[in-house]
DNA sequence: ATTATCTATAGATCTATAGATAATGC
DNA sequence: ATTATCTATAGATCTATAGATAATGC
C-alpha cells in the first residue's frame, strides 16, 4: 500500500475510472462514493482528499469516459463502420465501456451545472464529427442529417437497453440501423464523370 | 378531511397522479415516497396503506403517465402534426405533463421487472400505431421507418432536455423534426391516376 | 514535518413499520 | 368494529468530516 505523491496520482486515476465504468453502467446517481472508493481499493475516508465533492468525480468520471468515445471515433472512419458498431447487441450489452452520450443520455437533464457542461461540449464534438462523416445527397444539408442521426442513435441505444422483450430490443437495433445507413448512403450521381464515393470520407 | 373508503379512492388517484408527474420531471429515483404524499395532500405514514411497495407506486404512475399519451395518441391524426408537437419547446419544457416514453427512456434499464414490462408493453402499443401513420413509400418497411422515427424522437427529447447550450437544444428539435417529416412524406406516386395521398391516414 | 490513507461517525436522507387517533358504517 | 390517516421511529443508506496511523521526503 503507496503512500507517496505518485502513488496518489495513481489512485485517483483508478477511483476516476472505476466510477467512469460504472456511472455509465448504473447512471450517475447509481453508485455511492464508498462503493466507487472500495472498488478501486481504498477506503471512503480519503475521497474528500482527492475530490471537493462528490460532482467533481462525476465531472472528472465524464471526461474519462468520453476517452472511450475518442478511441472510438479513430478507429471508425465512414459513417456504416460507425452505425454497425453502436447499433450492436455488443455495445448494447455493455455500457460500462460503451459511449457516453448514449448511456447518460436520459440522465443529463437532471445533472448538475457542470456535468451538463461537459456533456454538452463532447456532443458538440461528435456532432462536427459525424457531419464530416456524413454524405453530400443534395436534398437535406449533412449538420442537419447528423443531428437525425445522432439523435436515432441515442434513442436506438436507450431503447434496446430498456426493453424487457429481446427479440424487441434486437429489432431496434436492426432497424435503427439499417435505416440511418440506407438514408445516408452517398447520392447516386448522375453526372457523368463523377464516380461514386460510397465509403469515402467527407470534407467539411 | 375524509376517512370514508370513496375517499381513500380519491386519494389514491391523487397520490399516484403526483408521482406520474413528478417522476417525468425528476426521474423514478427522483422524489421519494413522503413527498409525493405530501403533494397529494396526506402524510408518508399511510402510504403502504395503498401500495404495498414503493415499486407499486411506480407501476401504478407509469400507467397514469401513459395515459397521456393516449389523449395525445388521439389528437394527432398524421405524423406531421404528432412531431410538430413531440419536437417542441413546449413539449421540451414540460415532461411532467408530456410522454413518458420520452421522460423515462434513461430510466428505465435500471428500472425494475415490473416498470420495464409496462413500459415496453406501451412502446409496443405506440410503435403499432406510427406504423399505421407512417406512409408507405416503396423503399422501406413502414415497420422499420416507425421504429427510426421513434427512436430519433426520444433521443432528441432527452438531447433537447439534457444540454445546457439552449441554442443547441432548438437546432436538436428542429431538425430532427424537419428531417423526420420529410422522410415520412409519402412518396411522389408516378403511376397516372394514383392522386397524391399527402396527409392521408393510411391503413395497416 | 508533511501527507496519503485509515477508522469512525455526524447528520441528512429514504423505505418501511408500529401504534395512536378519528372518522365511517354496520 | 373497522379503517383511513396520523405521528413517530427503526434501520439502511449516503455525503461529508474529524482525528488517528503509517508512510514519504526534506
Amino acid at each position: 500500500m503507496g503512500y507517496s505523491k505518485s502513488d496518489k496520482a495513481e489512485t485517483h486515476t483508478r477511483i476516476v475510472s472505476v466510477a467512469a465504468k460504472r456511472f455509465r453502467e448504473l447512471g450517475l446517481e447509481g453508485i455511492g462514493v464508498a462503493d466507487v472508493m472500495k472498488e478501486a481499493g481504498v477506503t471512503v475516508g480519503g475521497f474528500y482528499k482527492h475530490f471537493d465533492s462528490r460532482d467533481e468525480l462525476v465531472v472528472e468520471a465524464l471526461a474519462t469516459a468520453f476517452q472511450d468515445l475518442d478511441r472510438w471515433e479513430e478507429h471508425t472512419d465512414t459513417l456504416t463502420k460507425a452505425l454497425e458498431k453502436y447499433l450492436s447487441e455488443e455495445h448494447r450489452d455493455a455500457p460500462g465501456t460503451g459511449c457516453a452520450l448514449g448511456a447518460l443520455l436520459g440522465d443529463m437533464s437532471r445533472a448538475s451545472r457542470s456535468a451538463k457542461a461537459v456533456y454538452t461540449a463532447r456532443l458538440k464534438r461528435t456532432l462536427a464529427y459525424s457531419t464530416g462523416l456524413v454524405p453530400p445527397n443534395g436534398t437535406s444539408d449533412r449538420r442537419a442529417r447528423a443531428i437525425l442521426t445522432i439523435s436515432a442513435m441515442l434513442g436506438a441505444i436507450n431503447l434496446s437497453r430498456g426493453v424487457s422483450d429481446p427479440n424487441l430490443s434486437r429489432e431496434i437495433l436492426q432497424q435503427t440501423r439499417d435505416q440511418l445507413i440506407s438514408l445516408n448512403r452517398p447520392a447516386k450521381v448522375h453526372l457523368p464523370g463523377d464516380a461514386s464515393r460510397a465509403g469515402a470520407r467527407y470534407g467539411s
